[in-house]
DNA sequence: TTAGTAACTAACATAAATGTAAGTATGCCG
DNA sequence: CGGCATACTTACATTTATGTTAGTTACTAA
């Protein structure tokens, strides 16, 4: 097992390295949305049911320092903030769209009908 | 967004889903170990730190009652048991296998040697 | 000067996942 | 009968993730 130290984290495998950077209920829900087009803050929080301001903003934040988003602040009146998604997050969209079509099928599996 | 309920729990998204099944810190761990021999109890838990057998055997039971693997109890003395995986837990190692990759593409982004 | 809007932030509360420690079942062997 | 070994299970504690509510900032328009 690979075991490694990031930011005083100790980590057993690359897997878990994953998750910790787009695990978590909403940062692949994000990434999904942010792939094809340009978001704002208040858009983001509407697609996204049962979404707190709270979790929404340090998941961008945190998606945001680790490199996966970009983000621009637009000075109208009121502010407008945009955020699109990097190339380094790109890089993750296969990952989730596996994982998708594996969800999908495990909901066959099980007679679920979407 | 799909949004449907299985067992009386909602779910969002089919990635929600998945990591419903086989999510959390040890299964696909377990999994993983599993693709390519059988395993006993003992044996598992030796191979992974830090697993505890609450963990170990909640985990197998889950994973059992799901469909992903199968156990042997062989009535020796003592008692030997031996996991394996079911076809069904096969077709998660090509998902599981994505994840590595990707795993390892980020640390090596990070700077992080393996 | 007050009010309104977007995008946050902070404090506190609850829920979910995992950890720890001890106990149980079965069966044989001495 | 007592003890040992494997494979668990149970009760309880702690940690981590998420939810809730109430601010805060910056700017302009009324």
């Amino acid at each position: 097992m690979p075991q490694f130290l990031k930011d005083n984290k100790k980590y057993y495998t690359p897997v878990e390295y994953v998750f910790a950077k787009i695990g978590g209920t909403y940062k692949m829900p994000l990434l999904w949305r942010l792939k094809d087009k340009t978001w704002r803050y208040s858009e983001l929080k509407e697609s996204i049911a049962h979404l707190s301001d709270r979790m929404l903003s340090k998941n961008l934040k945190e998606l945001l320092n680790d490199g996966f988003i970009n983000k621009e602040v637009i000075p109208e009146v009121p502010v407008r903030t945009e955020y699109s998604i990097t190339e380094k997050g790109m890089n993750s969209i296969p990952i989730i769209s596996m994982l998708r079509d594996y969800g999908f099928e495990l909901m066959k599996d099980d007679g679920i009908k979407h």
